[in-house]
DNA sequence: TTAATAAGTTACCGTTAGGTAACCTTTAGT
DNA sequence: ACTAAAGGTTACCTAACGGTAACTTATTAA
C-alpha cells in the first residue's frame, strides 16, 4: 500500500510547471535587476552596469543575450560614434513587471524583519 | 570625464537591494514550488515529495531547513507513529504568496507564447 | 523477526554559474 | 599617431549546487 497523501488544498501545479517556466527566466543572477532597470525605459550596456554595480560585464552580456532570445528584451544598435546599443523591454517583458513589483514588495518586508 | 549616464526613470534600487533580498529566498531550486504547495495548508515531508515529483529528498531537506531559519515556514513534530512532521507557512511566509501568484501568472503567458 | 512507514542523512560526483582580468574593435577627436 | 568611449569577448578558476544512491532511526503491525 502506498503513501497516504492528504488531498492538497492548493491548486495542483501541472507537470510542466508555469512556476518553473517563469523562474527559468528570472532565475539567473541579476536578471530581475536588469528587467527592473529597463522598466524605466531604454538603457545602454554601460548604463545598466551603473544601475547594477555588482554585475560583471560577462554576466551582463549573457543576461542580455538570453533575455533577447527569450523575447523579453530587444537590442538595437544606434549609429552614434562610437556606436551604442539600446536595450528595451518587449511587451512580453513588460508582463514580468507585476511579478517583479511583488518581489520587491516582499523584499522590503524581509528587510524590515531582519532589523 | 566619466561615462555619460542618462538619468534612469525607474525608481532607483537601493544598494542593499530588496530585489536581491527576496530572490535569495526564492532562488534555490524548487523553493517557489515548496511555498506554493504549503499555500494550500499544512503538509508533511513525503506529501511535499509527491506534490513536487522531481525534487530529491536531499534538496527538500535543505530547502525546509533554510526556509525555517528564514522564518518563512514552521516545522512541527507530531507524536504519531511513526512520528510525522508538519510544515506550514508563517505569516511572513504568506507574504510571499502574492509574488508567487504573479510569477505563476507570467509563467502561463510564457507557456502560451512558446506554443 | 520481519517488514513498512516517516523523515531524513551522508558520501560521492559532475556540471555549471559566476567572478576576475586581460584583451579586442570601431569611431572620432586632439 | 594616440587616446578615449562604447560594447563587448575570452580564458581561467573556484565554489556551490543539485542529482543519485545507499544508509539510518524509531515505531508499530503482521
Amino acid at each position: 500500500m502506498g503513501l497516504k497523501v492528504r488531498k492538497n488544498q492548493s491548486p495542483p501545479v501541472p507537470h510542466n510547471c508555469p512556476l518553473s517556466e517563469c523562474m527559468s527566466v528570472l532565475g539567473g543572477a541579476w536578471t530581475p535587476n536588469v528587467i527592473w532597470s529597463l522598466s524605466g525605459g531604454v538603457r545602454r550596456f554601460n548604463e545598466l552596469r551603473v544601475d547594477i554595480p555588482p554585475i560583471s560585464a560577462k554576466v551582463l552580456t549573457v543576461r542580455l543575450k538570453t533575455l533577447e532570445q527569450q523575447g523579453i528584451i530587444t537590442r538595437q544598435v544606434k549609429a552614434t560614434s562610437p556606436p551604442s546599443v539600446e536595450y528595451a523591454l518587449t511587451e512580453l517583458g513588460k508582463e514580468l513587471l507585476p511579478a517583479i513589483d511583488a518581489i520587491v514588495k516582499v523584499g522590503h518586508k524581509l528587510k524590515q524583519r531582519s532589523k
